[in-house]
RNA sequence: GGGCCGGUAGUCUAGUGGUUAUGACGCUGCCUUUACAAGGCAGAGGCCGCAAGUUCGAAUCUUGCCCGGCCCACCA
């Protein structure tokens, strides 16, 4: 009896950790140096540092590694680096969390330092998952190397995001305003629009009474913000309410603060709501700062950047902005002022997207990137790049189409790139430093070599005291030059950046469309001209089996670590490939259906351990029986399937057909009819037929593992070097050749499932065991090409044709 | 309020005009037949969200509605 070549009897994942180890002993997948093949180039999106791998990254970082390992196998030269974020309020969250304190009450070396003590401790737990999942990135070992690791907060990465904005600043792309934006009194700094999110909260409508000057007569006017009626700027109501008509063009007067502001018909007021008249102030809301753009009326702002009541809130002044309210409501209580308190309804409050604290609005000067006036260009790019699944384009052009003042990249905080601007003690001269350094204006002096800035005095009035920019820039803004950074932009070898732009892929989630993906298109094209990114592959959200959200809080989300434990890498993957379909939007994960997914692992073991047993014929025999030419010609649409789907990014589709095809079929149907002919153990087939059937085992086991390696790459690995003795992962991508493709016997796939299944079930019925003999098998005559192989499996003592099947047992 | 997506068995899912609606998990029963009991075979379980329309024919196309998810938007 032959013995399979395969040992074990299923795919354990003990096998991973064997591959694991040899691949670290000689990491195969770095970029090639000195390679003249086309280069394909993943903008990987940097995780934080300190933070574990969650679901949803290790899904994403899974798809990118199947992009990335079918591309080397069509010829491509992958650069797929690691980046690492370890910029930005995260990080200085994580340790105001750890220290217990609030950095912005510290010396900024102080915070610092806790920050770099904080990044010291996060474990590379993140970078060992990715590992564990098998995803090939160039490298794991830092370095400004192209395909090395990199940290977005390393010297090199941060001078060139200064570099850029020392760039922009000189074409004019950048400039300093003061204006109201939004301000995260927790975060205590100015968020870009991107960076704000919407919750419902529950809050009260206050009633209170404001008299009419001219008339005397009360108003009630219903306020979710009491503490701002010493900053009123009017009082409207609508042009159709016949309650308040008399009142157009009167004055109101504010309780306690005396404030006279004139009242008038307005639109935006709703009859319905509140009490029909209502108080603009400056400001509630996004609203309230359009109104008095509007209404060209001049804004009081009452609240400090740290939350607090400012000289303009008269007797409130020094209060946070709830003990304001309170007190000014226990003013207006003992003058009877306040006539009712309902609670709102549910209704969506502007909150930080980092710490949910409600967001002011407060007049500050910052620096912006002008992005208002070139939103017709970046819509002509979202146009251009190519969209995988085409139709999430649109989440882009939805959020150009929203995009309504410049981009802020200032911020007030600390462990972040710092904005490289020194300025004139003497006459406030801005002085810039030449591009190519790191430079860090709270601790240093301006380099020679400054724009403005003349044998270390400034050109304008000679002062030598000069004072360096604290503030540091968005996160975003280091972010968005990521696709730069890896492709060389600016840094040696030279030519590299304009030999391989535009960068081939960015991978991105769904929900940092408008922030990742848009700033970086923006940013990149204010630099180069050019849009950054040929494909862009949106993952959407995994959600658990009910299409509910993920989170801790709910108790449903489940930990890539478990899943390695329990299953490991391979049936994540295959997972994470058979879900992965672009037209859907979330993805649903539970243990089961991973679990599922390995159930195809221990088949496909299985196939290929009994596949051991017949080794491939010396060379490929001169003939092929039908029955083998029709099973080449199925993998072989497959292949080219799979190869023109997993160029569009659609593992999914392909996926799903090639398990059908294993299980069903292959394993069912083709190895049944096959096995007599491989073994040939009575001689009753010729050697050319049981070569036949060898060959065509072999093949098919081939074709079938190479269209799997980029899914799943340690047991396709693992039984290729046993079976062959060489990497699959080296291996070109199969390209079936015409002629097996066109090969078209006179019946189908469905014919043989068909016969067999009559067949198997004939015999079950009358309780006999598969292997039993039969007296007479009436077969279709199209099946007639088949009929050795047939006759041996199903062991019929005659064989006659008809129109259908008949069995007679 | 606007946009996108979804609604098919207990759960999840395939199916974009054509016999009897796919598969998985779970459930019931049977089977150790030389790759596989982490297997094989058989079975139960469906107003294909609701309604109207187009059509010889609709899970599939159109319209309206209902429900769920996500995104966007200025509400006192």
């Amino acid at each position: 009896m032959t013995e399979p070549r395969l040992k074990g009897k299923r795919w354990d994942t003990e096998f991973e950790g064997k591959l694991r180890r040899r691949w670290k002993a000689r990491w195969p997948y770095g970029f090639e140096q000195k390679s003249k093949k086309p280069v394909y180039s993943i903008d990987t999106p940097p995780p934080y540092v300190n933070t574990p791998v969650h679901i949803g990254q290790a899904t994403t970082y899974v798809m990118m590694d199947m992009f990335a390992r079918f591309r080397r196998m069509t010829g491509h030269n992958v650069l797929f680096p690691l980046g690492l974020d370890r910029n930005g309020l995260p990080i200085e969250m994580a340790a105001e969390k750890k220290y217990n304190v609030k950095l912005t009450s510290l010396t900024r070396a102080k915070a610092m330092q806790l920050c770099r003590s904080i990044l010291k401790e996060a474990s590379m737990a993140s970078v060992d998952s990715f590992f564990r999942l098998g995803v090939s990135f160039n490298s794991w070992k830092k370095g400004t190397g192209i395909g090395g690791l990199y940290e977005t907060d390393s010297p090199d990465y941060r001078a060139l995001t200064q570099e850029t904005f020392i760039d922009m600043w000189n074409k004019g792309i950048i400039y300093e305003d003061e204006r109201v934006n939004n301000f995260c009194p927790g975060c205590q700094t100015t968020l870009a629009d991107a960076e704000i999110d919407y919750e419902n909260r529950r809050g009260f409508y206050y009633h209170i009474r404001f008299k009419v000057k001219e008339t005397g007569e009360d108003i009630i006017i219903a306020t979710t913000r009491p503490e701002l009626v010493c900053t009123i700027g009017m009082v409207i109501y609508n042009p159709d309410d016949d309650r308040y008509k008399h009142l157009e063009g009167k004055t109101a007067i504010a309780p306690i603060f005396g404030k006279h502001v004139k009242i008038r018909a307005h639109p935006s007021a709703e009859i319905e709501r509140g009490t029909g008249i209502m108080m603009v102030c400056s400001f509630g809301d996004l609203a309230d700062i359009r109104f008095f753009r509007e209404m060209d009326i001049e804004p009081v702002i009452a609240i400090n950047k740290d939350g607090t009541m400012n000289e303009n809130a008269g007797f409130l002044q020094g209060m946070t902005i709830e003990e304001a309210r309170a007190r000014y409501l226990e003013e207006l209580e003992k003058l009877g002022l306040v006539i009712d308190k309902e609670p709102t309804h549910e209704h969506r409050t502007p909150v930080c997207e980092r710490s949910k604290d409600a967001i002011e609005f407060i007049s500050m000067k910052e620096y912006y990137v002008k992005q208002v006036e070139f939103k017709r260009d970046m819509k002509r790019l979202a146009r251009k790049m190519d969209f995988f699944a085409p139709k999430s384009r649109q989440i882009l052009l939805d959020w150009i189409d929203s995009v309504s003042i410049d981009w802020p990249i200032s911020r007030r905080r600390y462990y972040a790139t710092e904005v490289p601007i020194w300025y004139c003690k003497g006459c406030g001269q801005v002085i810039v430093p030449p591009k190519g350094k790191y430079y860090r204006p709270w601790l240093e002096p301006p380099p020679p070599g400054s724009a403005g800035l003349s044998r270390g005095k400034c050109s304008k009035c000679g002062s030598s005291g000069f004072r360096g920019e604290e503030r540091v820039f968005d996160t975003w803004f280091d972010s968005s030059i990521s696709p730069l950074y890896i492709l060389k932009y600016s840094r040696p070898p030279l030519g590299f950046f304009s030999r391989n732009q535009p960068c081939s892929l960015r991978p991105q989630g769904k929900e940092i469309v408008r922030t990742w993906l848009y700033y970086t298109v923006l940013k990149d094209w204010l630099l180069t001209g050019k849009c950054i990114f040929k494909d862009v592959w949106i993952n959407y959200h995994i959600v658990d089996e009910r299409g509910k959200k993920m989170s801790k809080r709910t108790g449903n989300a489940i930990d890539p670590k478990e899943v390695l434990d329990r299953f490991g890498a391979e049936p994540f993957r295959l997972w994470a490939a058979i879900e992965g379909n672009l037209e859907k939007t979330d993805f649903r994960c539970s243990f089961d259906r991973i679990e599922g997914a390995g159930k195809t692992l221990t088949k496909l073991w299985n196939i290929a351990r009994f596949i051991s047993m017949f080794p491939p014929p010396k060379r490929k025999p001169g003939m092929l029986c039908p029955l083998d030419e029709w099973a080449l010609a199925e993998i072989g649409k497959i292949a080219a399937y799979a190869r023109d789907r997993y160029n569009k990014y659609d593992f999914h589709n392909p996926a799903t057909k090639m398990k059908n095809f294993l299980w069903e079929a292959f394993a069912s149907h083709y190895l049944e009819l096959v096995k007599n002919r491989a073994y040939n153990q009575d001689g009753r087939f010729t050697r050319e037929e049981q070569d036949s059937a060898r060959f065509t085992l072999n093949s098919v086991l081939d074709q079938l593992l190479l269209l799997l390696a980029p899914i799943v790459p340690f047991i396709t690995a693992t039984i290729f070097m046993d079976l062959r003795g060489a990497d699959i992962h080296s291996q070109p991508f199969p390209k079936p050749d015409a002629k097996t493709l066109k090969k078209r016997p006179g019946f189908g796939t469905k014919d043989i499932m068909e016969l067999n299944g009559m067949v198997w079930k004939a015999k079950k019925d009358k309780g006999l065991s598969l292997k039993s003999g039969m007296k007479e098998l009436c077969l279709p005559r199209k099946l007639k090409p088949l009929e050795t192989d047939i006759v041996a499996t199903h062991k019929a003592e005659k064989l006659s044709y008809g129109k259908a099947v008949r069995i007679r047992l």
